[in-house]
DNA sequence: GACCAGGTCCTTG
DNA sequence: CAAGGACATGGT
């Protein structure tokens, strides 16, 4: 039913710390840019949750600084990183934590919100949290469906099949489709007035 | 040059 | 609670 026209769209393929790392640094930024800032921490060493934890601010400042917001995003990274060692000690310990603890303890980390939250857990962790970002706030709109982030979370979970695969393309796919129709065309030629107005 | 990007936090009313 | 602003670089 939904678009196979993007057929599977491999996200993320990286291990839980590039996961949680690309995660911050995608906020509210395009995903191109935060993809050289990783190129730059993994050729600075600094791709992974030890090493953000070790390194001078000022390192990781000039790694990220293609993704903007540098200095906040560094800062938060540092906030995960040190969470996460102190917490956990790593990510395999950190891995076999039930789903519910990891993310109210992640959403405790400063800078961490619900959607990054949620992507850390369904794409770096493999657990069945359905991720809303803004396309699909749009989307959602674009068909009618005018109500906040955490209802459209538990509609999604309530009528996707609880599998953390479809959870990972479902979103994918409305993600490539909102860029295709309604980024693009920034939504003139929508019908729906909440739209235009 | 204007506008926007896969958010989150802080401050006000 | 809702709304507005700050954070910053890079691409159209």
């Amino acid at each position: 039913m939904l678009k196979r026209k993007y057929g599977r769209i491999e996200w993320w393929r990286g291990n839980a710390d590039e996961v949680m790392i690309g995660a911050i640094l995608t906020q509210q930024t395009r995903w191109e840019n935060v993809e050289k800032a990783i190129h730059q921490l993994r050729q600075n060493g600094l791709c992974s949750m030890a090493a953000i934890n070790t390194t001078e601010r000022n390192n990781l400042e000039k790694a990220i600084m293609s993704t903007g917001f540098y200095r906040i995003k560094a800062a938060r990274l540092k906030s995960l990183a040190s969470h996460v060692i102190g917490e956990y000690g790593g990510i395999e310990r950190m891995a076999q934590q039930p789903t519910v603890h990891l993310r109210e303890n992640i959403l405790g980390v400063h800078g961490v919100g619900e959607e990054t939250a949620d992507s850390i857990l369904c794409y770096g962790f493999s657990r069945p949290c359905f991720v809303i970002d803004a396309y699909t706030e749009r989307i959602c709109r674009c068909v009618g469906i005018i109500t906040k982030r955490p209802v459209l979370k538990k509609l999604f979970e309530q009528v996707l099949p609880r599998d953390t695969a479809v959870y990972q393309q479902v979103h994918a796919h409305i993600v490539e489709y909102a860029k295709e129709y309604c980024v693009k065309k920034r939504c003139t030629e929508c019908t729906i007035p909440t739209l235009n107005g």
